[in-house]
DNA sequence: CACTTAATATTGTTATGACAAGTAAATAGG
DNA sequence: CCTATTTACTTGTCATAACAATATTAAGTG
């Protein structure tokens, strides 16, 4: 690759890893038609669907816009479908629909081999080990943010 | 913070971690005028400038389209300058003006402190093997999407 | 109950990111 | 030296991301 990249910071070593790795989920979702982030959402949903956007927001770690207009690209697509919430006239309950449920356990499969791609040349206890960094510089981060 | 995240797929980690440094830097730099991925470029300059964009592009792992508008954001900020290359008369090169030179001074000891900041709890060998394994990610990575 | 405050969803704006396509200039091959 | 290809930059489009502001509804408070 490049030999000066492991002599950035953190931070720039974060964002072109995030960015080569969306790249590489977009390469290999575009035949399914769904991009990384909208397959971020179908895959929260996957789990647990009938709740509201604000939900689904605050599990994907998108503010609610952002998560709006994921939803409404999905929804253009027939993957998933808003119902009104029979308790709050302000929210929509979203849900996947027989095409959504049915492109998720198609793709959950992806994503697992991918993530075992990107991960050659670690063993589990490194995974975990990077993966506790990782939360550690989150949670470093949501402290600095939240004062 | 979110006791699932660490039970998320490294790839999410990774996006959501980004997500928030972005956020982070986002905050800080906001009273200097310019955003995260303007300063990347910007720092990017004061290492080396009168290059071209193609260069730039290369170094700060973005494609040319994104670097450009980048720039051009730079220059309306009278942060850069694009002078005619002598050799090429496709090409451009860049150079920081003083006014640029100068932000770049004031920026560097602000961003080598939010990395400080971020990596609170991890010494220098953890954040070390942090990078090596971030490294070994993108070098995977690579290798992926180059098949 | 009336009034203030908070919550949910929406729209607008700006920046980033990647791909595709187009223009102009440099380079390569014959 | 002419043509074909490559290169540098530009423009267009779509998706994502975050902030701000708004409308509608819910919830809290007197």
């Amino acid at each position: 690759m490049k030999s000066y990249f492991i002599h950035e910071s953190i931070g720039v070593m974060i964002a072109q890893t995030y960015r080569k790795l969306n790249q590489l989920l977009f390469l290999r979702l575009k035949e399914y038609e769904i991009t990384p982030e909208q397959w971020s959402v179908l895959y929260r949903l996957s789990q647990k669907d009938g709740i509201n956007q604000r939900e689904i927001a605050i599990r994907t770690s998108k503010d609610q816009p952002t998560t709006k207009r994921i939803l409404d690209c999905l929804q253009k697509k027939n993957l998933i479908e808003k119902k009104m919430s029979p308790s709050d006239r302000r929210a929509f309950l979203i849900y996947l629909t027989d095409k959504g449920k049915h492109l998720a356990q198609q793709l959950l499969p992806i994503e697992q081999k991918i993530m075992a791609e990107i991960s050659v040349g670690m063993d589990q206890a490194e995974i975990n080990q990077f993966k506790n960094k990782l939360l550690l510089i989150s949670e470093n981060i949501n402290t600095l943010i939240n004062d």
